[in-house]
DNA sequence: CCTTGACCTTCCAGCGACTGGAACCCCTAT
DNA sequence: ATAGGGGTTCCAGTCGCTGGAAGGTCAAGG
């Protein structure tokens, strides 16, 4: 199988699926001609990887989610350890966030936005108070 | 002053000043001796440039925030839009967050996280649900 | 047989916003 | 004279791709 046919069946851009070759997540065989020639498990290996990219988890998660996978000797708490610390990390992104999310809100409300140049914004940002 | 005392005032790392001025933020005086000369109006600049980035402001929204800023004829609805499409962009991304966070949060309690190797979290990658 | 066009290859550069480190200069105190 | 704690520049690395250039390969159509 080629590269765009993976891609497509990925869903992952042809770039990415040759990115992740380079870092050594995949590792398909070559045609005679040079071309990538994708086994089913590539495939399934990428849409797997796709899957947990999707859900935030970083390159190197992913190798290590990828790993446990193909052990089967694995233990489910190790995943899970991982998918924990994920999850909490993603909280308090969430968290942050909604910090700004607020503090704009306020000085976006605050502000009238017409012609004039009194701006709640600028001065917030220039005092610090939220 | 120098770029110490500014980096305490401005609670900014020193290299991250550096950084400013490379991309012209800031354009601090020099002493003879090569050191950079900070004036009061840029650890103001510095301090403003700090709470904006704590805001989640892209670098090149910060640039134009800090123009409007100087622009005493400004119109303030010039910075409220800049502040919503910000605002609108932090909404996006507290959604797709907590699309991530629910999966997790679905596929943690799942998964036993014992010695066994039977692991949702891993199915669900390979599969593909939540 | 030749061309066209869609595919594939490699390699290099750039994104954003810093951050780390090396190698060096400057200033003050002992 | 030396030690330390400033400061300086420049280059490389982070993360996860993404774009583009320059070129090789293949199947279909004239």
């Amino acid at each position: 199988m080629n590269i765009g046919e993976v891609a497509e069946r990925a869903n992952l851009p042809a770039k990415t699926i040759r990115y992740y070759e380079d870092i050594g997540l995949v590792r398909p065989l070559r045609d005679a001609n040079g071309y990538r020639a994708f086994r089913e498990t590539d495939v399934h290996k990428l849409v797997f990887l796709g899957r947990a990219r999707a859900l935030g988890f970083s390159i190197e998660d992913c190798r290590t989610l990828l790993a446990l996978w193909e052990d089967r000797d694995r233990a489910s708490g190790d995943v899970r350890r991982l998918a924990k610390n994920h999850l909490a990390q993603i909280e308090r992104k969430i968290d942050d966030l909604k910090d700004m999310r607020d503090t704009l809100k306020n000085l976006v409300r605050a502000c009238a936005g017409d012609d004039r140049p009194d701006c709640p914004i600028l001065s917030s940002l220039a005092r610090g108070d939220q």
